[in-house]
DNA sequence: TTCACCATCATTCTTTCGGGTGATTTGGCA
DNA sequence: TGCCAAATCACCCGAAAGAATGATGGTGAA
């Protein structure tokens, strides 16, 4: 979280330099005020939508009403946050090079999760993994 | 979409006129470069964790408990019987190798109807035919 | 501060899936 | 009887999945 500050404080910072540069380097003065507007509008809603996404994939939004998530069965087969999502993901049919894309991680970490839920869930193949976790209601 | 994008540019504008009066009316000439940059980027980073999240909302999919084959679906898509078979196999978490040997075909075999099966339900992979199966009633 | 756990990523290797194509057989039906 | 759809099987190939192992950095508890 506070590496994330910081990132972002030094985005802007360097947007900034990269600005006085354009401007005192290449002697264009006349830049409207408009202009830098854009510019940092542009990148700041890339960045923001990158933050967005980045903090609240965690939010789980549990829209069925009949289902209880079993926490229980989580903390006794010791699941952690991270494999429920790439669960939860696994169960909406996604591959996993889009997991990947989804959680902002690499294909191999999400094979590392995927490879310890199926032995913590005690299956082998993922549509059995989606199966088990239905019945013991960890995915709605 | 079309008016997503006239809302963000009308943003910008009312920004940027925001900005000319806060210039001009109260006479703060003096405002630094960076000043500006700040109130936009905050701006607009919220704006873009806005627009992130609002398309990236889940779908919901109501799963009803009690289960009535939709024969209508199957008719329209022209899904043999035996393809039905596999279908409900595959939902069970089983590998087409197991799939074979529980029918007594072959792995080619079974690989041909779930292939058929994925074009007529017009998906790519297992997991999302299951889960399209059972939105569609084919399977519980 | 040390330790356990989590999250991350990499590499290698094997198995499984899935697409594409084509062929044969069989049961029902016009 | 001949046609049609289904079921069956084969072969090739590339992509994806999964197993096994090791490594690193962060974090929270003891």
């Amino acid at each position: 979280m506070k590496k994330t500050i910081f990132l972002y404080g030094l985005a802007l910072a360097l947007l900034v330099l990269l600005m006085r540069m354009i401007e005192y380097r290449f002697l264009v003065r006349d830049l409207t005020l408009e202009f830098y507007i854009g510019i940092v509008a542009i990148f700041f809603t890339a960045l923001g939508i990158w933050v967005g996404l980045k903090f609240t994939r965690k939010k789980v939004v549990m829209i069925n009403p009949d289902f209880h998530f079993n926490d229980k069965e989580q903390t006794k087969r010791n699941i952690s946050k991270r494999e429920l999502e790439v669960l939860e993901l696994m169960a909406q049919g996604l591959a996993n090079q889009e997991i990947a894309d989804k959680l902002f991680v690499s294909l191999n970490t999400v094979k590392t999760h995927s490879s310890n839920l199926f032995s913590k869930l005690e299956v082998s193949r993922r549509t059995q993994a989606i199966q088990k976790a239905k019945e013991l209601n960890l995915i709605p």
